[in-house]
DNA sequence: ACATTTTGTTAGGTTTACCTTACTATGTAT
DNA sequence: ATACATAGTAAGGTAAACCTAACAAAATGT
């Protein structure tokens, strides 16, 4: 099982490669406010684990099983912060911090049931 | 900040002392399947936050603070739990479990949604 | 081309939350 | 009263996730 910090670095991993073509240990460093050498350990980490390949400055690359990982968690944070924003009126900034901390703990079957609600709803809604 | 795991154990304290009367430190190593030494060192770290009062064999005493520490997660727990058996009829252990996780990591705003949305949405029911 | 800045690594340290093994103190049972 | 079991502590260890300081390699600016 892999651990919320580096489900999140996999995730911003997989997140900047589909909109920039690529990352560098840095952006990870920047973007989480952690320092370079603990990039470099949670990026050794998750090389071990084969969700990415890492050799240092020529590149970090995804690989399948980290690009299914990451995308399970993406998904997983998008029916949070939509439940919440949509059902819930939170505001997108409170709903985007708590999706990232409760996508690393709830089950897949509140996720399908929170999807399932909000499409119902939605649909009500659309009647009414 | 109160880690997770402490919290966990607070909690457990607090609503074994309601039900019970008292509790031991043996008791935590039980229901959390934690080594005997473990107990003794969280027990060591919730006293030094003066949540409880630890006395070793003569007993765990729980605090105002602890208490009022312990409370907040009690009710963060009864609405997660219910907001996801009653709204997104998921079955009551899955809810109790998923609620124990993400008692620790959501914001109270949400808590309160969840909480308001539930009581409209009772509401509702009743007139129809 | 050379100096400077940027990026990444090494080495070593901290804290949290666990563990095991071994010891001690308390309670119980006969 | 003594032997045994139970509960707690002490000592020492591990792994994860962070840190800083120092260094090396690569990219950039002039």
């Amino acid at each position: 099982m892999i651990s919320a910090s580096l489900e999140d670095y996999l995730e911003f991993v997989h997140n900047t490669i589909l909109e920039k073509k690529e990352i560098k240990a840095i952006d990870i460093s920047k973007a989480f406010n952690i320092s370079r050498p603990s990039v470099s350990e949670a990026l050794i980490r998750l090389a071990d684990m084969d969700l990415i390949i890492y050799e240092g400055r020529k590149g970090i690359k995804i690989t399948k099983k980290g690009i299914e990982q990451a995308q399970k968690t993406v998904k997983k944070h998008k029916i949070l912060s939509d439940f919440f924003t949509e059902i819930l009126k939170i505001d997108r900034e409170q709903a985007e911090k708590n999706a990232c901390k409760i996508e690393h703990v709830i089950d897949d079957e509140i996720i399908e049931k929170m999807k399932k609600y909000k499409e119902s709803k939605l649909e009500n809604n659309e009647q009414s």
